[in-house]
DNA sequence: TATTTGACAGCTT
DNA sequence: CAAGCTGCCAAAT
């Protein structure tokens, strides 16, 4: 049902340990999702309690409105990023 | 009921 | 290396 995909993206975006990040793609991948669309529709309605900031694009950059405050929260992780380019090579996180 | 929009990704030009 | 186009799904108007 799409509540158990809505619930699934939450839980893989829970699920995404600190100081690592991911992308729309993976999350959208692990909980099953068609499309990362999906990924960033679930964060803009119920991202306020989720690590939405754990969350970038494919190229490593999140998205414009938030960027400032993702590289921000992630900067307190540890997650140092280049400008806004955050090194996906290094810190993307894969599920177990 | 149809059209537009949106925390995206991947390929082609 | 950068910009553009297409495919995808769901909600809002």
């Amino acid at each position: 049902m799409d509540e158990q995909l809505h619930e699934r993206i939450r839980e893989v975006v829970a699920d995404v340990p600190p100081g690592k990040v991911a992308t729309y793609g993976d999350i959208a991948a692990i909980a099953g999702a068609s499309t990362p669309r999906l990924v960033g529709r679930v964060l803009s309605e119920d991202g306020n309690d989720l690590p939405w900031h754990r969350i970038l694009r494919a190229s490593g950059i999140p998205a414009p409105h938030i960027r400032h405050r993702q590289l921000e929260l992630l900067r307190a992780e540890g997650v140092l990023a280049d400008g806004d380019k955050v090194s996906l090579r290094k810190y993307r996180w894969h599920a177990s």
